[in-house]
DNA sequence: TGTATATTTGCATACGAATGCAAGGCGCCA
DNA sequence: TGGCGCCTTGCATTCGTATGCAAATATACA
């Protein structure tokens, strides 16, 4: 039918005015008269014509396109986070090209997404390989990455205030009598996992307290539950975990109450962290720390959109501050 | 740096080759001999070259690009269908463009999609007006529907069987002694939600039994909470309740539990749709309908590139077997 | 060795829109 | 009426790559 072929020249045709007016017209700010603006305007409704956007981001080098890298939307924060970028970027005109990176592929995919000459990088699960940051950062494409950081300033990053947020779960714990407490790990090689744990241990220490067992579940689901379930087997069964993000500590709190027949929080309180829109059900009641995505995302897409129009914007470290939120779990 | 502003005109002066040489280096298929090939390749290394995707697709009139389409990421089943969908495309060369819609906004996406010269378009949320998927298809657009359907055979579907699958629930509540069966809606539009309703009043029907109640929730969280205190509050409680969707049913678990200290199943069995990875977590234990993401999104991924690369090829309505999956609520 | 055929190669052009440049039109003021 | 400046407009070129065509080279076969 329609073939969606209608071409700019095809517009200047049937308005009787020259291609670069139909350009004009279609370039906000370009300079075209009211009465030819009308009459491309009404020619191009007439044909249905639209821009074609691949062409436009060839000659003026502005694709809008931002390309958005996951490892997994397992995690139920990430689809969160997904789709508040998503809007925020739409509506600031960006379209986000997404890529899930699995562990061999992730030269490949950072080559694909330079291919589509994209203007911006959102780097979101917390286990990509940094050097993959520096690398597009290195080629003037801006990159933040999302709830984790790096120590190369050349990408930006969103993060909440991860050692705080874990100091306030240590501190949560010992007021409430916790003694024995415990740590359930993400990933090793995560700031975001580092920060938290180092921020929950600083946080016992104030109180004479230490570690009272820790396991490492890569952010797994699975893994969270032999975590768990070993803690719980363990010479000293904790009376307070401390899981490092929320999706790992409902396996945690399912493996107490299922598999121990024990109770959270009068047996063992649990904690986690981001404040997943699960983390409120009934279910688990989670106590935890929160996050906003409001505010990460708005950052993500301010520091974007900032260093794409400036070139001259230097990337910035954001930390936002993390609040306990206390439910019943802990 | 660099600037990424290598083009395939400087990799030919550097490899001593006129620029079709390395264009046709780079087109699989096309005719170059193995020794310009190399010097070709040698050159693009050294210069860090790739060809940019975006003049290729605009001479080849192959953007590679799938546009997909949601309303919303918060029913997890979405999620998942996304990463999985984004894997498979990304593993047959394509690439997705991610779209969020609003209620008001539908029209102005669809606009933007065509601008960049989608090749395919995958719809994947219900509550996504059905003439979007016309106006695609009229252009020529393949268009996918997932987990819905429209009456127009200019898209493709991929469903379950959703009727198939609501008669399974009915059969394994009657069959388990449950006479007070009732039924949380998704939204009133949705072809999936009329197909699992009208395949649980069908089944139900078999054995002379009639709903004992019904509410729609819209497929939102909030509202299906409500409309399970509804149920409870009513003259005629149920003794089992059918939950258009997984994410749905935890809401009304969490409310019979928390809000009225039953307990599931004993006093009242639930079931949902879609066997999410959260129906099989302990705190829920949900029985449900599977449906095979793999299944979905690969019959997806075939159906679009077939569409794509051969214009002759029909759009299809392909119904995916829904299996029941009995847990420990129902 | 010569001719016929197959393979490679470069030239030139095309894709669709944006933009510098210069020419045209207009109004303003003296 | 003439001269100056501003706003519009069209022409021509550009972005980076793919591809039809014809020329050039290599290969096959008699």
């Amino acid at each position: 039918m329609g073939k969606g072929a209608v071409t700019s020249g095809d517009v200047a045709r049937l308005a009787n005015v020259s291609q670069s007016a139909v350009s004009r017209t279609f370039t906000p700010g370009a300079s075209v008269s009211q009465s030819t603006r009308d009459r491309v305007m009404k020619a191009a409704e007439e044909l249905g014509y639209r821009p074609n956007a691949l062409a436009r981001a060839m000659i003026s080098g502005q694709s809008k396109l931002i390309a958005m890298m996951f490892a997994y939307l397992e995690n139920q924060f990430y689809p969160v986070l997904l789709e508040r970028m998503s809007r925020e970027l739409q509506a600031k005109g960006y379209h986000p090209l997404l890529f899930m990176t699995e562990s061999g592929n992730q030269d490949d995919v950072v080559k694909q997404l330079l291919d589509y000459q994209v203007q911006g990088l959102v780097l979101a699960s917390a286990t990509l390989s940094s050097d993959l940051a520096v690398r597009c950062g290195d080629l003037g494409i801006p990159v933040v990455l999302l709830n984790r950081d790096i120590d190369d300033p050349v990408a930006s990053s969103v993060t909440s205030d991860n050692f705080a947020g874990g100091k306030l779960v240590a501190e949560h714990f010992v007021k409430n009598g916790r003694r024995r407490v415990a740590y359930i790990a993400g990933a090793e090689d995560s700031s975001t996992n580092r920060d938290r744990e180092a921020g929950l241990v600083v946080g016992l220490a104030a109180h004479g307290l230490a570690l009272a067992g820790r396991f490492c579940a890569n952010y797994r689901h699975d893994e969270a539950r032999d975590a768990a379930a070993r803690l719980m087997n363990g010479p000293e069964r904790p009376d307070a975990i401390f899981v490092a993000n929320d999706y790992m500590a409902f396996a945690v709190i399912d493996v107490i109450r299922s598999e121990f027949g024990l109770r959270v929080p009068e047996d063992v309180a649990v904690a986690g962290y981001d404040d997943v829109p699960e983390a409120s059900w009934d279910a688990y009641q989670l106590t935890t720390v929160r996050q906003s995505t409001e505010d990460m995302t708005a950052h993500a897409v301010a520091l974007l959109s900032d260093q794409i129009d400036g070139a001259f914007v230097r990337p910035q470290k954001v930390l936002l501050p993390a609040t306990l939120i206390v439910r019943r779990s802990a």
